[in-house]
RNA sequence: GUGAGUGUAGCUCAGUCGGUUAGAGCACCAGAUUGUGGUUCUGGGGGUCGGGGGUUCGAAUCCCCUCACUCACCCCA
């Protein structure tokens, strides 16, 4: 770093996933793909740039994300958006593909990287990773199940136990409606009691003011209709079936009436997933049903359910707990190739690309330090081997194995070097 | 967008009532009789004390502005 020379660092937000964060990082994607894919879920990587009317037309145009958090730019007469949440891009992705006209049922999976535009804090980025998990083109409440049952694994595999289902229905249609107008109704004449927040909610999201935490609003809300008495007599149906599926599996859920998800394309079966003792960050997963988001999208009327899960807040929640065992930093290499004097350096790089090409992964010194300071190297960078070529291994065809951890050393015939390498990572040190 | 807190070396931090060359640990580099790593010892590089302005004989320290980060609210994964 020079003195006149400005730095850069990451945009506000958005932080690198370094070479040492990155098997934490795969380990969350090795539980979640396994998972997913044991279910028929296949992995698909949507688009990180999207047309920005999908998000209006699926999120909603009167929602936080659409307002203000969305990423976004014109290029040409293009006005584009980074995805701030996963079901958009898959539902367009699906529909453009012609999967609803010929294989209707798809589940899909797809780990990558959200954007949002929000004040970053605790637990929460600008540029995330999420883990989403779609059931298209059917209405099967077991598929609602399915997914719940899934998500809970996610984290159950991670070692959080005690997860708890929160799911309510949002209805569909008409007696969505009728709810959302007996809320209001209810709400009206004690709105002037309410705080500033649910005066806003009021306006903005009705239901979200049943969910205000603050006690005295609270108390207003005693008596407040719930969606479940308002329910056809299909959509009740179908919500007790995803909850006898889910009791089926052993798998409790909470009633939470005043569960409401934010997005607009919401439909009957809504549910989040907590882990109770992490109190306000307890909430780890969010999804529900879309039933007709691929119709507003231009596909045919199916049925969908999916969900996301923050790579972030499930990272926390592990730390929080203190159960969050990081992978050990792996060694760039096996084997550290040591040049033992000077004038080596084109038989030191044609030795490790020739162990290169015969299965051995080979770094070497490029600082041209000493051999004691090459074996320092070697021992810090926690390689397995350390490889010394000098000029008397070089004039007799071979080459110094050097076991770091066994502090064992032999010489091998170069021809050798390859497979005897191979053999002793065979077995575990 | 609103509010609060914090900015000193790559990292974690110390720095008194304002006082002269701003420190420690870790990390890094180099040595300890010249072809061999964990420990130890010695030495070394590295900071315009976030930036700008002000008060003062003198500012890392006090005041103002600004930027950044963190946390909280809204909302959300």
């Amino acid at each position: 770093m020079s003195k006149n020379q400005r730095t850069y660092r990451a945009p506000r937000g958005i932080r690198d996933l370094l070479p040492e964060d990155v098997a934490l990082a795969e380990r969350m994607e090795r539980i979640a793909a396994s998972l997913a894919t044991r279910r028929g879920f296949r992995e698909i990587r949507p688009a990180l740039l999207e047309e920005t009317a999908l998000f209006k037309r699926s999120v909603g145009e009167v929602t936080d994300i659409v307002e203000k958090e969305m990423f976004s730019f014109e290029r040409g007469k293009t006005h584009l958006s980074l995805r701030p949440e996963g079901t958009a891009g898959i539902v367009r992705a699906y529909i453009e593909a012609g999967y609803p006209r010929n294989r209707p049922i798809q589940r899909f999976f797809h780990i990558g990287p959200m954007f949002r535009y929000e004040r970053p804090q605790k637990g929460r980025e600008r540029m995330f990773t999420q883990f989403d998990v779609e059931a298209l083109g059917s209405m099967d409440p077991r598929l609602d199940a399915e997914v719940i049952q899934l998500a809970a694994l996610f984290f159950e595999s991670l070692g959080i136990d005690e997860i708890e289902v929160r799911i309510n229905s949002m209805g569909d249609g008409d007696d969505r409606d009728r709810y959302r107008d007996a809320v209001r109704a209810f709400l009206a004449p004690s709105m002037e009691a309410h705080c500033d927040l649910c005066r806003s909610r009021f306006e903005r999201n009705v239901l979200r003011v049943l969910d205000c935490k603050n006690p005295s609003c609270r108390e207003l809300h005693a008596g407040a209709p719930a969606i479940v008495d308002f329910l056809s007599p299909e959509n009740e149906a179908h919500f007790a079936a995803v909850r006898s599926s889910l009791e089926r599996l052993g798998r409790k859920t909470v009633l939470d009436s005043g569960l409401v998800r934010g997005l607009d394309y919401y439909t009957r079966t809504v549910f989040e997933l907590h882990h109770p003792p992490l109190g306000v960050r307890s909430a780890l997963c969010g999804g529900g049903r879309y039933d007709h988001l691929v119709r507003d999208l231009g596909g045919p009327d199916l049925g969908a359910v999916g969900f996301a899960i923050g790579f972030t807040p499930t990272l926390l929640a592990l730390e929080e707990l203190g159960i969050l065992d990081r992978p050990a930093i792996r060694p760039a290499a096996d084997c550290f190739l040591v040049a033992a004097g000077e004038g080596l350096d084109e038989e030191v790089f044609v030795l490790a690309e020739e162990l290169r090409s015969r299965g051995v992964s080979v770094v070497f010194d490029v600082e041209g330090k000493s051999l004691k300071s090459q074996m320092k190297t070697a021992n810090a960078g926690g390689f397995r081997f350390a490889l010394v070529l000098g000029e008397s291994e070089l004039e007799r065809g071979v080459v110094q194995l050097k076991d770091l951890p066994a502090r064992e050393q032999h010489e091998i015939a170069r021809e050798e070097l390859a497979d005897r390498i191979l053999e002793a990572l065979a077995v575990p040190s």
